[in-house]
DNA sequence: AATGAATGAGTCTTCATTCAT
DNA sequence: CATGAATGAAGACTCATTCAT
């Protein structure tokens, strides 16, 4: 019954993979690119090195898979908040928030996502600006379909400008002691309200 | 007239650390912090190691005082911008523009200022820490004294807000390619009215 | 028969440690701690530096595997000297006639054990001192079993004056030319015979 | 006046000779001849690096320096000491006791003499060996104008042994705590007796 | 004669990647 | 497929020594 064995062993395998993946979340979310080590990360997955090389072709690899992986889930995040709404500027305004609370919640995937993803490979490079194109295009979306928007507005660039509003922000509130910053809520409320007034006529 | 303050000797030491700090300013513009080696620095600066570390502690040091140097550029420039203007709000929107600018001319400086300072030691963290703290009480002091601005406007967020959309447009439109891209005033100016309007009641 | 404790591989690695070790001994032995290089070591092995670095955390950690090695094997050897006799100070006074003897023919660990494993780090202090601790208790037990010792002697003192002897002499020995020196055998006779004189009452 | 200069300078030159020797000296007693650098020693100085290559041809040529210096002292202290006695053997045992003291109550001059000598290069070791061989020497005019010294006593050989066992004793003891330890005088005279027992017949 | 800035050869150490088992 | 021992290229840093002023 050999034919049965192969797609277990594909169960298996993906199992495996996600382990990994995931791990290699964990690693690069608490020490950054550079610091995160092959060997730190397969011992935090419970697998080994070859291993990590089966699944992956470098380290490189891996971490553009989980800035992918990141990305989907930060899209798919932002798209649901924003369809939520019925009014379009309204939802952007909503997936601002949701994304703030989402990264402050998840201070790892932030770091991976906010400071670790830039400054890497050429490759890193493009999967990080395919993934900021994306949040890019939720905006032009938005805007479009709204007429209280300014038509003074590049959708292009408030793209960007709301982005790196609600990237940097965020890092700053990170930054701040637990103790004495205003509650992530509160913050994102004012970031998405910071945006709305720079998008709105 | 003074007399000399120092002797022949120690003036051509001051020329060689200059040297070698605008070598690591190139090199870390060029290559980032990680990729950027002593050998490479020192070479770019027709020194040597070992001079290198007599200048500066280690490669960490100097980048702390290539950061903090390009911290005040920066910082003066934003300033003398914005006292240009009268009107406290014009000043900072042109403040704005001028930063956006300075860094387009000058994509090392932008990507050692936006990319590489961050993830990375403890001490260069807080020499971007404090510059961005420098660049922030700029807006608060600005919004403080505009009657215009929102009373809505959180002038710490605000600040936030604006030097995240500054830097994020700026490093998508430095990876746009020069021929397809708009003009560096074109985008300058929109990411100040972005700002502007989210300031403005 | 035990089924094998470990697969081929970890043997392997033992062998490897065993080759990494015995290589350092000889190097350290012939340069002395601070001439013998690691890419000297790992050559002399036969092995490579990233397996030097897997087997022991630094050269400072070899050095004290290497000296705790050759601290047991002089113990073991001492302590079969002593009890090989009835009499205590008899086993005394051919102990130190086998240490002189052991050390004579093999120079290299002479070396390391007498002239380069002091002045170190406080690390490897404490691994000299605790080898010596061990010498130093060693007569001890002679002395206190012993009842034609003198009543006068300091134990404490005494095996300190004792393995300072030996060492002096070996290492003035071992400096004069092979071929003018008395052979090992006499000067061992002649130093266990002045410890024993000044020892017995 | 220019022909005075002359003996002014020299004069000089010999003062800053001996700052540098003496500086030497403290440095190479507190840290070692591996980590006390020439900075550090022309700092303790107040000289300069270039004044340091002026006076000495290389690092080890100072450490011969303060070697010999240290020999020619501890040589003439222990001379004065034994000629202070009638007795021959009274005159060597109080010369034990006197170089105890000596190195007891200059831990930098023991740490050189002992510990650091030793190891080094082969210029260095001749030093050494130099200065032992007056020290034997001294010995062994001692027990050759004795009659009561056993003839059983080899007197190149008793010489070492007596050296080993104050340098051995002496560094155990250096090691102790001062808390915990004896007084120097009296494992000085422990030592000194340790040693006439084993000469004396 | 004195100074101290400059030099660069030489060390230790890390870690991504390979490959025999 | 999994394993983990082995590899070695590459980088940071030290310090004895030189030499222009």
């Amino acid at each position: 019954m050999a034919y049965r064995r192969t797609p277990a062993t594909a169960a298996r395998k993906d199992a495996r993979h996600k382990a990994i993946l995931d791990a290699a979340t964990r690693m690069f979310g608490s020490y950054g690119y550079h610091s995160a080590t092959v060997p730190m990360i397969v011992a935090e997955a419970g697998s080994s090195v070859g291993s990590f090389y089966a699944h992956f072709r470098n380290k490189e690899d891996v971490f553009a898979a989980v800035l992918e992986a990141l990305g989907r889930q930060v899209t798919e995040l932002m798209d649901q908040a924003r369809v939520s709404q019925s009014d379009p500027l309204l939802g952007l305004s909503y997936a601002v928030e949701v994304l703030f609370l989402f990264l402050a919640e998840n201070p790892g995937e932030a770091r991976i996502l906010i400071v670790e993803s830039s400054g890497l490979s050429p490759r890193l490079e493009k999967v990080r600006r395919d993934l900021l194109r994306q949040h890019a295009s939720l905006v032009c979306q938005a805007l479009e379909s709204a007429p209280e928007a300014s038509p003074l507005v590049n959708p292009a660039i408030a793209a960007r400008c709301l982005v790196g509003a609600v990237f940097e922000s965020l890092c700053s509130w990170l930054e701040e002691s637990p103790a004495d910053r205003p509650s992530a809520a509160e913050v994102a409320r004012a970031v998405a309200d910071y945006n709305s007034r720079a998008i709105r006529s």
